[in-house]
DNA sequence: ATGCCGTGGAAACCACGA
């Protein structure tokens, strides 16, 4: 089972990539992130005639999430991350699929920092943190997927030393997320590759792609029932390069299983 | 050190991204 998370900015202007790409991929489950689009918006045919059932939890103009299956049912179990009622923004959908819990998530960016973006992302951090320990423990597999928007160490940057006061890796930020780490969730990517260097976005300017000047905030965090089962891990790296694309690359894993 | 690019939506610029 190959479950993929893929950053599109923009569903819409994204779509020719996006099918060629699941064409050549051909994962099993998606979790896409920014949309970009509100729900009556979604390119959901398109998605259909390539195979593909979908949910999805869009907004106007911002944020957005889904989750793709190609031949297992999609059970919703929830929208919206809990914790608070005014939070409107559609960044938390989760869903079972193939006896897999997967929840697709899009954290805030949290730029500029200080200020009152940065302080929506810590408290968004703390919301998925009480979501996740009520997760970490199921006796099925669970894997939180997505945009983390969080570089979790130095190796995951191309030059740390410029990016210490950014929201991605201010200190806040690594220590929000190792707190997450420590309810006992294993990075795919990591968990495989512990030593390389391996990025998931490169910025669009400044010829970022071409000097490989990357970093990698796309995760997938899994509870152990799911880390024992998982076979491989990767980023679909060329899609980068492709004409009109993401600045984000397709990210994958492989698990065990049907 | 920096939205230099890209997307969406409203209105021929702006918000936002990382």
């Amino acid at each position: 089972m190959k479950i993929a998370s893929y950053n599109v900015n923009g569903v819409n202007g994204r779509l020719p990539v996006l099918l060629k790409w699941l064409s050549v991929s051909r994962p099993d489950v998606v979790c896409l992130q920014e949309l970009k689009c509100p729900d009556e918006k979604f390119p959901i045919s398109a998605i259909e005639n390539a195979g593909y059932t979908a949910i999805w939890h869009g907004q106007k103009s911002w944020n957005g999430v889904a989750i793709l299956s190609k031949k297992y049912p999609i059970t919703e179990i929830s929208r919206g991350l809990p914790g608070d009622e005014e939070d409107i923004q559609s960044r938390f959908i989760e869903a079972e699929v193939n006896g897999v819990h997967v929840c697709c998530l899009y954290l805030p960016n949290g730029n500029p920092a200080p200020g009152p973006k940065f302080d929506y992302k810590l408290e968004w951090f703390k919301r998925l943190e009480k979501r996740a320990k009520k997760l970490i423990n199921e006796k099925h597999p669970v894997l939180l997927a997505g945009d983390f928007n969080v570089m979790p160490t130095e190796l995951d940057v191309y030059k740390p030393e410029r990016w210490l006061d950014d929201a991605l890796f201010r200190p806040e930020t690594r220590a929000a997320f190792q707190k997450l780490m420590k309810q006992g969730w294993t990075d795919a990517i990591r968990a495989l590759y512990p030593d390389d260097v391996i990025y998931t976005f490169w910025d669009y300017f400044r010829n970022a792609y071409g000097r490989n000047a990357g970093l990698r905030i796309d995760h997938f965090l899994m509870n152990d029932v799911l880390t024992k089962q998982l076979k491989s891990a990767g980023v679909d790296k060329e899609v980068r390069g492709w004409e009109k694309t993401s600045d984000h690359a397709p990210v994958w894993i492989t698990v065990s299983g049907k």
